[in-house]
DNA sequence: AATTAATCATATCAATTTACTAGGAATTAA
DNA sequence: TTAATTCCTAGTAAATTGATATGATTAATT
């Protein structure tokens, strides 16, 4: 039940681009190195964020990618659910192409991954960039 | 952030028992074929559950297991969290044995992470054997 | 005493996933 | 033209998963 490091990159990716959200386009050279993460796997990370609507970029020269909407219309779900596809804790239940099982109508155990998959994109949906970036300032004000 | 087979085959024996609960011992062979589960690997499924002393055994002839406790003492979160180890998301804030990381006193994302990991272990303790008992009584007499 | 049914213990393994790395092609500002 | 950048695809070592295989041990039954 771990994330894997697309979404724990991903998610600190995007907040070092919302704590520079006002400097236009971002390299990626830049978050890799301010974040240590491989610049490379970085890449890939951000073509599905790309694909996903939740950046765009600039290719060539001082080109670079930068938030598609401002912070707080950017939920750590939908960063998460992007990269790391449903949060449902099994594959039944997915909010979008779940597979299909033998068992689906009489299984009593489907209750608790519903219940945990709703409580988890709960938590997720309640939190965007902007949530982040202000505990970011908290924190670092207090160093 | 996918439970594996471990977990979800864990509870589906565990529940298996506690329907069977004034039963005695039951062998695993029975489980496995209710179940639809390998046989071989229930029992290293097993084997964790009874290290963790949330089933007792009996070898030899007639043996089997059976719930070291009533189903309502037995959570589905004591069941995942030893099978899965820790139902948090991300290893550092894991409750016993978590990880260290050097961005650990600065690191903003670890917020929502223990939100998560919080309302994870919320969800699952908050259900027990019992519960899952009566819901297979009621689906079952709606068939 | 022999047989059978069961847990217990350990080793092995194929398939998949993960977290990259490598190598370039395309684009654009300076 | 050059340098900086995104974009694209392929490869890969290590770890994990979900088993299977083999046999030892234990205990009830015959």
């Amino acid at each position: 039940m771990k994330l894997s490091t697309r979404g724990r990159y991903g998610l600190r990716a995007m907040l070092d681009l919302a704590i520079h959200y006002d400097e236009g386009y971002i390299p990626l050279r830049h978050i890799a190195e301010r974040q240590d993460i491989s610049e490379g796997y970085l890449e890939q990370v951000f073509a599905m964020l790309k694909k996903e609507g939740l950046v765009k970029s600039a290719r060539g020269a001082q080109g670079g990618y930068k938030l598609s909407d401002r912070p707080e219309n950017i939920t750590v779900g939908m960063i998460l659910r992007t990269l790391e596809g449903s949060l449902a804790p099994v594959d039944c239940i997915a909010e979008s192409n779940p597979t299909t099982c033998s068992r689906y109508d009489r299984c009593v155990t489907k209750l608790i991954w519903e219940m945990m998959r709703d409580s988890i994109n709960d938590v997720v949906d309640s939190m965007n960039l902007k949530h982040l970036v202000l505990e970011y300032e908290n924190i670092d004000s207090n160093r």
